[in-house]
DNA sequence: CTGTTAGCGCATTCAC
DNA sequence: GTGAATGCGCTAACAG
């Protein structure tokens, strides 16, 4: 690796001007296309990579979005970015992963290093403690994952369908003690909306309304089934699978296998180690896609900024 | 966001040449100290943020790493690209993290994609079926994890070190049949240097040699902790967390309390779900933190190419 | 269909 | 200590 090569020595190499080079470089029709094999013969004996760095600076658009997850190895957050990664490289975008680590202050940060990096957009995934106030600035290039916010668009889960497509299969099971753990309202999505479905759908149902809400990790799974099962509880519903394991674990060492335990994720962990656990996916990979989909329709003018999506999964 | 503004806007805004922005803006010490104030607050009072394609451009650097992963949700991996953003971000540098999902052709795919985006390194995440060869190109700004081969620098964990650990405190412990679960020997570090430094420890120590290998999931850990656990077994060793997660629920569906199982990772969630299991962290933040440090120093010819790296883990 | 030209935003000479 | 000029590799007019 000497010097890399630019545009002007394929040019020379297949005597042909740069701007032809160019042309066939972006699948502009306007070339013969004897000269168009004869370049692409000549780009791939030699290996040739159009630079990023130039044509960024040229066409002002670097090609590249943003991603910032909360955590890298959350098992829901990563389900979605693969479907983001599956239609933005298909589209020509390479993106940047970023992890918040669910502090407000890394948010900022990222989003300042993306700025200068120019990128297109940038797709958040909220939670509880971020400032979205001043997200204003990226506005019509931003997608805000699992929470909306005025004027800025966003992908959320469809968390309550989740949630009642759960509780529609125990209360067909014959459950009717069906207590709930949650995560903390101020979580607007995965703690307000799960936990209103489940309100909803006791109140409908008409059956008693038993929850707690804590954290989002494991322990608290456990912690708040420790203090809220009953002898009659015939059903644990969580929130999410993490809880679930907690939950799982717990109700294991108690030995209540007449409780029939849930969660939301398809976590294949899960799945494995509590296989009687009941889990759905609200459909994590599909809203990746759509975000990213939203995003580049935004960014390609064909769209106006703030759509609200919320899909609602297939079973 | 209406038109980014540039070099070129600060120097009139301040009343200076594009030339001495640029100097404050490199921490050129050539700057009159009260310009300097002055440039400073206009840039802060407009937000500017210099531009890092035009900037990798002129300077044919872009400041940038690659970082090649097996998969984003694998806990040890993380903990190892954690101490790699550490040092990246503090030299200043920018990461782009990808996923090879241990598939060959992604990993190609992905370093003709950093070749585009120009840039200065990359670290990679060996896997078995990665062909090595071709990496050539890259040698002198690439490190690989977990993986030795000649010409190209590479950090390790503590592979053996870690397992001899685990081993000396079963058996000071007493345990005298120790089986081994691990993963193929196609797998240089994980698979070949941890399943020979059990066969060497049991070998000094005068132990039976037991043990089984196959793939690195949780299913393959509970099938092979299935065939190869006898009555007289009283301790498992497995290769990594991933396995003994398998392993322990095997364990626990045959009430098999008497025997101490073992991991290598410090992974939390095995932590929660089955306290009993003995685990050790071979360094994996440490080692990303040696590998992005050993990188920086090549880049800066600092350094000659082809350390081998392989950190030996503080208890 | 193809070559020539002119910048994109910045760092880096070289004058002053 | 500072400003003016040059070019990094590329795309997008504009001529031919």
């Amino acid at each position: 690796m000497t010097k890399r090569l630019t545009i002007l020595d394929i040019a020379r190499l297949s005597g042909v001007g740069k701007s032809t080079v160019s042309r066939v470089l972006n699948q502009d029709p306007n070339v013969n296309p004897q000269t168009r094999d004869r370049v692409e013969a000549v780009i791939r004996e030699h290996g040739f990579e159009p630079s990023k760095s130039a044509r960024a600076m040229r066409t002002n658009s670097a090609r590249l979005v943003g991603i910032i997850v909360s955590r890298l190895d959350s098992a829901s957050e990563n389900r979605a970015v693969r479907g983001m990664l599956e239609v933005l490289y298909a589209r020509g975008y390479d993106a940047m992963l970023m992890e918040s680590e669910f502090d407000p202050a890394k948010v900022d940060e990222h989003l300042a290093l993306l700025a200068r990096r120019g990128v297109d957009g940038v797709i958040l995934f909220a939670f509880s403690s971020l400032e979205l106030e001043h997200l204003r600035a990226w506005q019509d290039k931003l997608i805000l994952m699992a929470r909306d916010w005025p004027q800025i668009s966003s992908v959320c889960y469809d968390d309550q369908g989740a949630i009642r497509q759960i509780l529609e299969k125990l209360y067909a099971a014959g459950r009717r003690q069906i207590d709930f753990i949650g995560v903390d309202q101020s979580d607007a999505t995965t703690g307000a909306l799960r936990l209103q479905a489940y309100q909803q759908f006791c109140a409908e149902h008409q059956l008693p309304c038993r929850y707690l809400t804590g954290s989002l990790d494991v322990q608290s799974g456990y912690d708040l089934t420790a203090k809220l099962l009953t002898p009659a509880t015939d059903a644990v519903v969580c929130a999410t699978d993490t809880l679930a394991m907690g939950a799982a674990k717990y109700l294991q060492e108690q030995q209540r296998h007449d409780v029939q335990l849930t969660g939301v994720g398809n976590n294949p962990l899960l799945h494995f180690l509590f296989p009687q656990v009941l889990s759905v996916d609200p459909g994590y990979k599909q809203a990746g896609r759509l975000a990213a989909e939203q995003l580049l329709l935004q960014l390609e003018q064909q769209a106006e900024p703030c759509a609200q999506i919320a899909p609602s999964h297939d079973l």
